[in-house]
Order: C-alpha cells, then structure tokens, then sequence
RNA sequence: GAUCCUGUAGCUCAGCUGGUAGAGCAUAUCACUUUUAAUGAUAGGGUCCUGGGUUCGAGCCCCAGCGGGAUCACCA
C-alpha cells in the first residue's frame, strides 16, 4: 500500500536509512537497561552521577557544538546536555555532527549515559557520554511549548485529534496523564477498600443470552456455533446476585457495560461500573458504606476531602446528607406527592410545566419530576432515599410503605453517582414485578427489562438479604478530577471510525472524457484539447489538474503552445 | 434526531467587500560549546474536508454530503 508521505516524513524515513547505512539499527531488539527514571533523578538530584536514562527526544535545541534536549519518560522529562567533544573525546565526531544533529529528531526513543551536573541557568541536566538509538520516530509529533510563564503554545487541542489518537494525546498533553493515573489510583483505593473485608473480585459473563438488570438498549451480537443471539450486558447485577445465591457474602465486579444509545459528554456506548453485593446487609448499612468509601478514595487520591469542581467545592467528609424522594420533591416544588395515583402525578406534572407522555407510568412520571425540579440542586453529596415501586423492579419493598422500595442514589454536583438497594429476595414478588416491567413495555417503555427465567430460579433456592450498589466509575473520576466529558476519562473514547481510504483512482466523468479524447491522439494542444472537452472553466480546470497529479497527463510548453500529452497505459 | 459553531501547510491559527494562499512553530541549509518558547540568516512545503452551483474569477457566496464540537432531545 502506498502512503502519501509529507516532506517531514519523508526526511525521517531516509534519516532512519541513513542510519542503517552506518551500522546503526533505528529499531534495536536488546534490552537498555536504564539506571533511573526522570523523576527519582530530579527528586533527589546530586550532582557528578552516573546514569543511564531511557526516553522520548523532545525540545531539541542544537548550538554548534553543544546542544540541549529534553529527554520524557513515563515519570517526567530531564534535560540532556550533548557536547560534541564529551559524545566524541577522539578524532571521529560522527556521533555528534551526523547522528545527534541530522539523524535523530524530536520525538525519537534514545538511551542515555552521562554525569548529572547543573547549567548555569540552573537546571538539573545530563552531560551525555554516550548516545543509543532505541526507536526511530517517522511522523512529526504536535509540537507545543511552554513558556517561563506557563503559558502553553500551539498546543494540540482538537479534541476529534486529541480521542482519535489518544498516544499523540498522552506524549504532548502532561496532565492527560494525569487524569489516567488517578483513574487507575480511583480504583485501587476501591479495590483494597473491598479486599480488607475480604469480598470478592469476581468477573460475570459480558456475552449473555438476556440482557438484564436494567433498562436499557443491548447490543446484539450472534453466537455462530450455537446459533443463538447474544447481548452485550447491559448490567452484570442478576450474575452477582446468583453468586450471593451461591454462598459468597460479598461480592464485587469492576465491569464494562454497554448501552446502545446516544453519546454525549457523560455518555459512551461503553463504561464501567463498579457494583458490590454484601449479604445479610440493608441499604441503610450500604449508605454508611458507600460514603465511608468515597471519602477515602478522595483522601487517597487527594489527601483532602474537598475538591474544587467546576465552580463548586465539593466536601466528601462524612456524614452525607440524606433525603428521602418525597421529601425532596415537597421541598423544592412544594408538591406532596406521597399516595398520589397516576392521574394525579399527571396533573402535578402539568402543574409543573414537565413534559410527559401517555407510555409513562407512575415511577416514570415521580422521575421526572425528580430529575426536572429536584436533582440539580444537590451539590454537596446527598443520599436520596425510599424510590417509587415502580421504578425499582429488583429492589426491595420499603419496610414501612409498600409503594416505595428501599433504594438510594448518591447525587453529588447535582448528577447520580451510585445507586443502591436492599436487594429483592422475594421470587415471588420478582416474578410479580418483572411482570409488571412487562406490562409497562407494552404500553411502549421499549426499556422494559426482558424477565430472566434462570435468575428468577435462583432467587427461588434463597438469596439471603442483602444490600447491593453500583457506582458509575466514568462519572467518579469525571467528578474527582474536575473534567466535564466522559471522553476525558476514557483512553479511547467511541469516535465514528476514521476512513482511511486510498485515493480512488477512479476518474470522475470530466476526467474521463478529457482522457477519452487525449487517447485517441496521445498528445494535443491543450487549447484545442480544452474546446473539444466541452467541459465548464471550472470543471475543465478541476479535471487537468488532476489527471497532472495522477500522472496520467503531462503539459509540455513548447514556443508557439501548450502541448499535452497522455502518459497513462 | 434538531439547532448552532467548525474543517486552510506536519502543528496552532490568520485570511478584509469574491481578485496572485499567509504568519508563528516545525522541516532543510548555514552560523553558533551552558540553552530552555534558544538565537540569527536563507529556502522549501497547500486536494483551502468532499461534490455540485453562481461568477470573467470562489478559501470566501449558494446547495448537498462527510468529519468534529457545543446546546437540546434521548438516556436509572
């Protein structure tokens, strides 16, 4: 396949050759043993050490006979020091005049040995003795540059660039690192947090015959040897809860779920959630549970409890307030709504000026009024209690009001974080209130849950009480690192895919009527060319131009015209 | 799905009322042995997203399409 090479690649890639012709291998299979990483050298830095750093060429600033670089690696960028008579003490000044200063470019992998010692200006540096080629760099990195002032130039900011290719992201962006790494720190703190109560890691199947425990749109996939369709989980909620069936008295999973439905900045198509079960436990143990938990990853992540986010400071220091539904749809749109039927949450909608249509039912409608009128305002972490039934299809009924479930959802800088139940252990209620998803469906809620008959089998044998909750780890590390895009938190986040067609050389009708007419005679004046083509200025110009860069057709000027060949088979 | 914004050199961006396609960085050549957005000189580099249209003439105006972003809608 042939590429269409800028000049500045085509530079490197004949750099790269030039390099093989001397004996020098762009692309070594050995191990470099590096005696530091950039950072421990800059934390503890002493000057006349030897050491061997591996890294990425970056900021090269050649003068004469003596140039400056900067050298990153995975922790950070040290500075290098490259003198042409320390690399080359003897006669032979290849390494510096030719290697170093024509062969190698910005964004090249090399191995350095040198003595650390400080430039006048200052700054920690490397004095390199000896210089390895490790990994030749043939496209040009973005390249952006920070001022003494912080101030950052041509920075490379397109965002479709930035998720698209995600690695030119990581090397030129530094706190897009950042970012990841508390991602990974997020969930390590969640992890060890579980591991000392000694639940269990576990992992539930992503391919499944029925896509359950939510309501929302699978991804189908088909299963060839089987001949069955498979779904791409919507949730893993009714697998862990068949292995709290099974014995195991605690149990999370850090999963991918996947929702076929739009994408925006706090949606992916893929993400993850963490969701627990712990038995013999209720929702109100959970609540204790899940703010003791944030409040230590944000400790661990930021050694502090309150962050700034957006425009709000956010404390995460218990205890979090805690509301129940009812009472927060009665404080912030004066409605008491506690036994209301449909009608009358209908009316109180309209009262409120919401949107609804016929297909909702009750926990849809008291939804939206929630979500309308009431969510938003909860900033600081708050703990919204005692769901409508009807919205909770696998949780438990509240012990005190059958029309409300023991439920909660952790709200904080007014989105939901995680959510929670009592779990339901009642078979015959679930089949009860499976049933009336299905109902609901019909009605035309297309995000009905489909009824798992083997999970429902399970819960027959016994599930011990239990308390379950998930937590939309995205929208955690959104909050915990101040971004306001799902993409920002994701590696690689859904794009449309880039088309990385080939020119066509398929000619368009102008071109080939110009190339009809030039075959027959293989070269005509290009005035008499142009006349018999009957094409518009425009068309004409478009199309000569390129049948040119094809190299199909060559312009030869001679004294009296312009002559035209045709140089294509 | 709707609306608005956007697409120009390797990167970041200018481009006037429609009149020869620009800057900085990067690249190449030269100078320069402690610089740090290194500096100075010279040079090369373009499918102005794609396809139509209007026009003597389109990067610019019109239509259609494609990519991306934002705001909605949708979304426990």
């Amino acid at each position: 396949m042939s590429v269409n090479r800028s000049e500045q690649e085509l530079v490197r890639i004949n750099a790269l050759e030039q390099l093989r012709a001397m004996g020098i291998e762009p692309f070594p299979a050995a191990e470099f043993k590096a005696s530091h990483k950039a950072e421990e050298l800059l934390e503890d830095f002493k000057e006349g050490k030897e050491v061997v750093l591996a890294g990425r060429l970056m900021s090269v600033r050649v003068m004469g006979k003596a140039s400056f670089a900067e050298l990153l690696d995975s922790t950070g960028r040290v500075q290098i020091y490259v003198n042409r008579d320390e690399l080359c003490p003897g006669e032979d000044k290849e390494a510096y005049n030719t290697v170093f200063k024509k062969l190698l470019d910005f964004g090249d992998f090399i191995g350095v040995e040198g003595t650390t010692f400080t430039t006048q200006t200052g700054e920690p540096s490397i004095l390199v003795k000896k210089l390895t080629v490790l990994g030749k760099s043939i496209r040009p990195l973005p390249v952006v540059k920070t001022d003494d002032q912080g101030n950052v130039h041509d920075k490379f900011s397109d965002p479709e660039l930035r998720y698209r290719m995600r690695y030119v992201d990581l090397i030129v962006n530094e706190n897009v690192k950042s970012t990841f790494i508390a991602r990974s720190k997020v969930m390590q703190s969640m992890r060890n947090f579980f591991n000392e109560r000694d639940y269990l890691e576990v992992e539930t199947p992503i391919l499944q015959p029925i896509p359950g425990g939510a309501s929302a749109r699978p991804f189908i996939t088909h299963h060839n040897a089987l001949d069955v369709p498979l779904y791409l989980r919507i949730a893993n909620e009714l697998y862990l809860k068949r292995l709290i069936v099974g014995g195991f008295e605690g149990v999370y999973e850090f999963a991918k779920d996947f929702r076929n439905e739009g994408m925006d900045r706090t949606h992916n198509p893929e993400f993850t959630v963490m969701e627990i079960y712990v038995a013999y436990k209720d929702y109100n143990w959970m609540m204790d549970f899940t703010e003791e938990m944030i409040e230590r990853v944000c400790l661990e992540l930021h050694g502090k409890t309150s962050i700034t986010v957006g425009k709000n400071e956010i404390n995460f220091q218990r205890p979090f307030k805690r509301v129940s539904m009812i009472d927060s749809i009665k404080e912030f749109t004066g409605h008491d709504i506690s036994g209301m039927n449909e009608d009358e949450l209908r009316e109180v909608c309209k009262d409120l000026k919401i949107d609804i249509d016929p297909s909702m039912g009750k926990g849809k409608l008291i939804d939206e009024i929630f979500g309308e009128k009431c969510e938003g305002n909860y900033i600081q972490p708050t703990f919204i209690t005692d769901y409508p039934i009807e919205m909770s299809p696998l949780c438990k009924k509240h012990r005190e009001n059958p029309e409300l479930t023991e439920r909660f959802e952790l709200m904080v800088n007014g989105k939901e974080i995680a959510n929670a139940y009592s779990e339901l252990n009642d078979p015959i209620d679930q089949r009860a209130r499976f049933e009336e998803q299905l109902a609901l469906n019909e009605r035309g809620d297309d995000e009905a849950m489909f009824i798992d008959q083997d999970f429902l089998r399970a819960l027959e044998y016994g599930m011990p009480p239990c308390s379950g909750m998930g937590i939309g780890i995205d929208r955690l590390v959104m909050l915990l690192t101040n971004n306001e895009s799902i993409q920002e938190v994701l590696f690689f986040p859904q794009m449309r895919p880039e088309k990385f067609g080939e020119k066509k050389i398929e000619l368009n009708e102008s071109e080939k009527a110009i190339v009809d007419l030039l075959k027959a005679k293989m070269s005509m004046p290009l005035d008499e060319l142009k006349l018999a083509a009957n094409l518009s200025n425009k068309q004409w110009d478009k199309g000569i131009k390129a049948l040119g860069k094809l190299g199909l057709t060559k312009v030869e000027k001679t004294d009296s015209a312009l002559l035209v060949h045709y140089t294509g088979e």
